[in-house]
DNA sequence: CAACTATTCAATTGTTTTGTTGAATAGTTA
DNA sequence: TAACTATTCAACAAAACAATTGAATAGTTG
């Protein structure tokens, strides 16, 4: 066979091996948690509902395309994406996905509907309106997601201690909510919570990564790199 | 089962039918092969080196995820992305993979080590080499993708046809070849063939998509979007 | 209309992948 | 050291996939 053909061949061999690591539920479902922070096998586990040995095994997949890495801590595998980039390219993925696949949008509109009328804010309009002071950004993600990374100006409270924290709430500001990103109903049912007890609230539908994108995409030309890791 | 769960199962399902196109060595040629242009199932079988019938079944399987679409032609199904993004997205897993799996870094080193030293030169290189006239800027692509959009201040000789050109070149400019992308030859041949004509010449790496993202991620205060696309 | 072309369809085969189970390993705690 | 925990490994069955072949379709040309 032709040289250049069997080049070709073993560089889209080599592609195909990330491709197939997106090819599975799954595993994309695996990525998404682990690009919001590192977590133990059993984490994955329970978040997903799969067995842990199954877990595993698909961490074990993503090892191999390097698209994960783990430390050990102690009696715990610890696993986490193997670089910012990943997360990025997830956001990527989700967008196009979203995009060409109507599917998708019916199932996210759907969700809403169920859980009463939850249309988010957008970033825009967020980010003008906490320049005005008007609104108190809330992280309702686990503590160890918010310390590793998120929007600047928010503050962490986790959906579970939400109610316990209501008092400490500012009564004159709006809060808007936001969670793992689009694919995540934290940030909903956080707005459910908040409006039930008669507090004004909404959300974004954006997380951490998707804000991130849309900052370097939009204030290009003031500075290189928005310092919002905590390592 | 939960209501959640199930919510986020057929998402995620949804997200893995993009992922599962990704899954195919041949698949994804397929993809960047159309994103240099629309072309017939007989052209994609010529270009990739599967049977007719293959590539009919692996474009039926892109097309039920809306990555690429088709129209008739005559006698002639021919078949593009879906949309640009499909490209631009293309582009990101290129990033990753190259970035995650040493090997594509190996099979790229291997093959220009092959193809004499022919080490490319950056686009900010010859951005500012091109403003200043020093060069011409050569698309070897074939005349369609060419047609299609290309770099801006480029003409058009198909790689085949280039030995019959050189005439025409001119003689106080160094050339700079690019073609479909990282990931495709042709420049390189182009480069060969040059130098072998004694002609000072060079070339990039990057195609028409990778460009077109230097270009966004670069000059983002100037203008909303480069108008390269003759339609 | 007949011959021809490009493409798709359908059936088959062998291969890969998935999820499951239960056992094995490595590390921790009492 | 014994009991325990978290994780991985190995083996299996069921399902999904890729490539091949030959027939079927739709369109064109003489």
């Amino acid at each position: 066979m032709n040289l250049e053909r069997k080049w070709k061949d073993q560089l889209y061999q080599e592609f195909a091996r990330i491709g197939k690591c997106l090819s599975s539920p799954k595993r994309l479902e695996l990525i998404d948690l682990l690009a919001q922070g590192p977590k133990s096998v059993d984490q994955l586990s329970k978040a997903t509902g799969m067995s842990i040995a199954n877990v595993s095994q698909h961490l074990q997949t993503l090892h191999e395309s390097r698209l994960v890495r783990f430390n050990k801590k102690g009696n715990f595998v610890i696993y986490e994406v193997a670089e910012l980039s990943v997360a990025d390219f997830m956001v990527s993925l989700h967008r196009l996905s979203e995009k060409q696949l109507v599917e998708i949008q019916r199932l996210k509109t759907d969700i809403l509907q169920h859980h009463a009328s939850m249309e988010p804010i957008s970033l825009e309009v967020l980010m003008e309106r906490m320049e005005r002071g008007e609104v108190l950004l809330l992280d309702v993600r686990p503590e160890d997601e918010y310390v590793m990374g998120h929007i600047p100006g928010a503050i962490s409270i986790p959906i579970g201690e939400l109610e316990k924290h209501l008092a400490t709430l500012p009564v004159n500001k709006e809060i808007v909510a936001y969670c793992r990103g689009p694919y995540c109903l934290m940030s909903a049912q956080a707005v459910e919570i908040l409006k039930s007890k008669g507090i004004k609230a909404s959300r974004i539908e954006e997380g951490v990564h998707e804000w991130k994108r849309y900052v370097e995409h939009s204030n290009k030309s003031t500075q290189g790199k928005a310092s919002y890791i905590n390592n």
